[in-house]
RNA sequence: GGCUUCAUAGCUCAGUCGGUAGAGCAGAGGACUGAAAAUCCUUGUGUCGCUGGUUCAAUUCCCGCUGAAGCCA
């Protein structure tokens, strides 16, 4: 049995896999971009020892900060976990969608030239070249980073809306407002665990890799290390991006998977593992 | 008490030499196949503070009122 615990940042993703990994004697696997790197705890929200009760949590802290980690990776990560525990209940939890399904789906990675960056041509010249390419992509010529990315891959692979794996998507959610209203306390509830000492010294060792200057938390930070902005102005984005980031999850979710909704009551939170419970054992 | 300036979208502010308005941010929706906590796209009607006047027509000009900021006493 393979169940897939999905939703926004901030919902109780990890509270309610620890709830039924309890239940259904299985082991968590981990489905966070960020949650693979070591040493980023407290601002991915990591489980923490004492929560896991025990439990294996598998492709957490698996890649250096300083290492570069992509969804290649974790597609082969999490299909050589999947195949070597087939006899036994499987979790996985996470917010990161393409991650989730590119590991799941029949999703196809071709072979790609990465160091070409065309750094000398324009958006409009990348477009043209990509239209050329592959006349039915549909690429926004704004949308460098895609143009580039297509244009250094030998053909537009068109798979990957095939469930590989017969898995139970749970998808967690609230109403916006309670959603915000939790992230926005998170952040300063980070903040109050030391979120500033495991920048710190992530940032005194000198470290700039992809995870710290894309995850949220620890780029704002690093501006605020280099006196670009004021702790309050780094707080602020840090919550504005993080309310931004879910709800682009909701899109991803809502429109690239078929997921099974729960709203989340968090006033009782036994009535909501409850409910998923007994969906699971239909 | 006197003088000056300001009052426009949830917020910060443009603007209309008189023909009922537009940016950024916030908010909402969407795309997504090797950086995905990334990257990118779409989306702005609001008694233009209140009352009266001039005018074919006022958010724009004028009188008054209210509120805010500053200066002088």
């Amino acid at each position: 049995m393979i169940i897939v615990i999905v939703g926004p940042t901030g919902v109780g993703k990890t509270a309610l896999s620890i709830e039924l990994a309890k239940k259904y004697n299985a082991i968590i696997i981990n489905g966070d971009s960020m949650q693979v790197y070591k040493n980023l705890d407290i601002g991915t929200a990591k489980v923490t020892e004492e929560e896991k009760e025990g439990i294996p949590h598998l492709l957490f802290d698996i890649v250096d900060v300083k290492d570069m980690y992509t969804v290649y990776d974790y597609q082969k990560d999490l299909r050589k976990v999947l195949a070597d525990n087939k006899d036994k209940n499987i979790i996985i939890v996470g917010g990161t969608g393409l991650y989730i399904k590119a590991g799941l789906y029949d999703y196809e990675f071709i072979e790609e030239d990465t160091n070409n960056t065309y750094d000398e041509l324009t958006n409009e010249e990348l477009y043209d070249m990509v239209k050329e390419k592959y006349p039915n992509s549909d690429v926004h010529p704004n949308n460098r980073k895609r143009l580039i990315r297509l244009l250094n891959r030998e053909c537009d692979s068109n798979k990957g809306n095939n469930l590989l794996y017969n898995c139970t998507f749970i998808g967690l959610t609230t109403d916006r407002e309670t959603l915000y209203d939790r992230i926005n306390k998170r952040v300063d509830k980070m903040f109050e665990d030391g979120l500033l000492e495991e920048v710190k010294s992530l940032y005194d060792r000198g470290i700039k890799s992809k995870a710290l200057t894309t995850g949220i938390g620890y780029k704002e930070l690093y501006d605020y290390f280099d006196g670009k902005i004021s702790l309050t102005e780094a707080k602020d984005l840090i919550k504005q991006r993080s309310r931004h980031y879910a709800k682009r999850q909701y899109t991803w979710f809502n429109n690239q998977m078929n997921i099974n909704w729960f709203n989340v009551n968090f006033e009782n939170f036994k009535e909501t593992i409850l409910e998923v419970e007994n969906f699971i054992d239909k």
